[in-house]
DNA sequence: GGTATTCCTCCTGTATACATTATTTCTGGA
DNA sequence: TCCAGAAATAATGTATACAGGAGGAATACC
């Protein structure tokens, strides 16, 4: 059945569901589904080549996301987020990933754990300090950034809250490294990824001794500053469009 | 529609699928799947009597809950909690109320909202005084109860936070009323409902006054009597029969 | 001209047949 | 007796046909 000529290259070993998964996300998050459209399963069909059947597995997994919300007499359509959704969307995820931070120093992380830790700071350190210099480390900072997120999320040793900090996550511009990019080009952007590394210095440092309050506090403030980077990221129509999911994001226009 | 003879009443309106998620967690819930068995689409197909594009459906939800987990290969298994797997979903449960007792608190609550939470206290404080009387006390606090949660969630007044929290709560020993029933045949019933109702005034307090940080470290301590009475249930096997779910709970036998 | 009603179209819900992949069981050999 | 391999079996993944219902357009009536 495989033809040539393939136009999806690697993709022909995933299930169709899972391509159907992806390459819906993407035409979501690139704006190409207007918020508040109902998307029929024929026309998504016709648009990305698969069966209903996978289709409906898709938009099931999409609802659960959160980027597609249930028409009461059937089907999906996406959704929308104001400005005020999308900051309450980072005090959630602040929150969830607080209670991991504190579970984390309140249980105690291994000696190879803190040291994986404390591997990605160093790593961090770095990144930060050659941003000024290369577009690359902004990328680098990105990856490290999640990889340092996920590693306290897992220290905290709870399928349960892990899976809901994932779910949390699951909205794009609530991910920890969102709002990153966006001031790539502000002159800020240098000064508030300091900060940002700062407060990872001292999220670490309170685990290690086991402070959990104050590894909570620091993971909820740390997350504010997604926040911060959000309000000026609406300032800056080019500023926005590099915040993935951007489109999702009602702007009001008053 | 309704025809007589019905075997399953009033369920003929809805729809197949959500049929099938009934009764497929009733299945679970009755603990009639061992946690780890696998759950073939055939085997649920003959058992509930709907084809397998609902049971999918069904299935695919019910591991968005938790209720269910993913095989690598494909399909999906029961999932088994153990103690401290519980105590986490409650501590979850927990920290989320507790952001949306924040919320509330620091967002306002309007005189109406107010009003409907000062009512649901004077039941609840009449259901606590008739404990002792009568059985039918406990079901009516539970209702109120979850009532009373149920408005403080909303008071958040944010999509994304009551999404959460409802999905949190999808574990069924996670919700605010799973471990009052347990303890109803305990003497110490009477008090911890006390203590709870207490803190249900409290909270209602930090609400009005607008103290965020209080109302949320309440809500916090709120939550962790469900723990308290999590312990209490796994030392006698007919008070844990009575927390719905309890057979996905597996207790440490040694 | 506006409103109500009917009809038509399109969309989702459901069942099922087919394809593909995992798992188990049976057999042969060491 | 145990292990390896192959065949058989059973499960999921996928496509599609059909049924029922929602929503919109057109027409008739007021």
């Amino acid at each position: 059945m495989a033809t040539a000529g393939a136009p999806l290259a690697e993709d022909r070993a995933v299930s169709q569901t899972v391509r159907a998964e992806l390459m819906l996300r993407d035409l979501i998050l690139a704006g190409e589904i207007r918020p508040g459209e109902r998307l029929a399963e024929l026309a998504i069909v016709e648009r990305i080549g698969v069966s209903r059947t996978p289709v409906r597995a898709a938009l099931m997994k999409l609802a659960e996301e959160g980027l597609l919300e249930a028409i009461p007499s059937g089907g999906y359509a996406a959704r929308a987020f104001g400005e005020r959704e999308v900051l309450d969307a980072i005090e959630l995820r602040g929150t969830l990933e607080g209670l991991a931070a504190r579970l984390a120093a309140e249980r105690g992380a291994s000696s190879t754990a803190l040291d994986r830790l404390r591997d990605l700071l160093a790593r961090l350190d770095e990144a930060v300090a050659r941003i000024a210099a290369s577009e690359d480390a902004f990328t680098l900072y990105i990856d490290l950034n999640a990889a340092f997120h996920r590693e306290i999320t897992r220290l905290a040793a709870s399928r349960v809250v892990e899976r809901q900090i994932e779910r949390a996550m699951s909205l794009p511009f609530a991910s920890p490294s969102a709002f990153v990019r966006a001031q790539s080009e502000s002159p800020e952007a240098g000064r508030i990824l300091i900060l940002a590394q700062d407060q990872h210095h001292c999220i670490v440092d309170a685990i290690t001794r086991r402070e959990g309050a104050r590894a909570e506090a620091l993971m909820r403030e740390h997350s504010r500053l997604a926040g911060r980077n959000l309000a000026m990221a609406l300032r800056s129509r080019a500023a926005l469009a590099r915040v993935p999911g951007a489109a999702l994001i009602q702007i009001r226009t008053e």
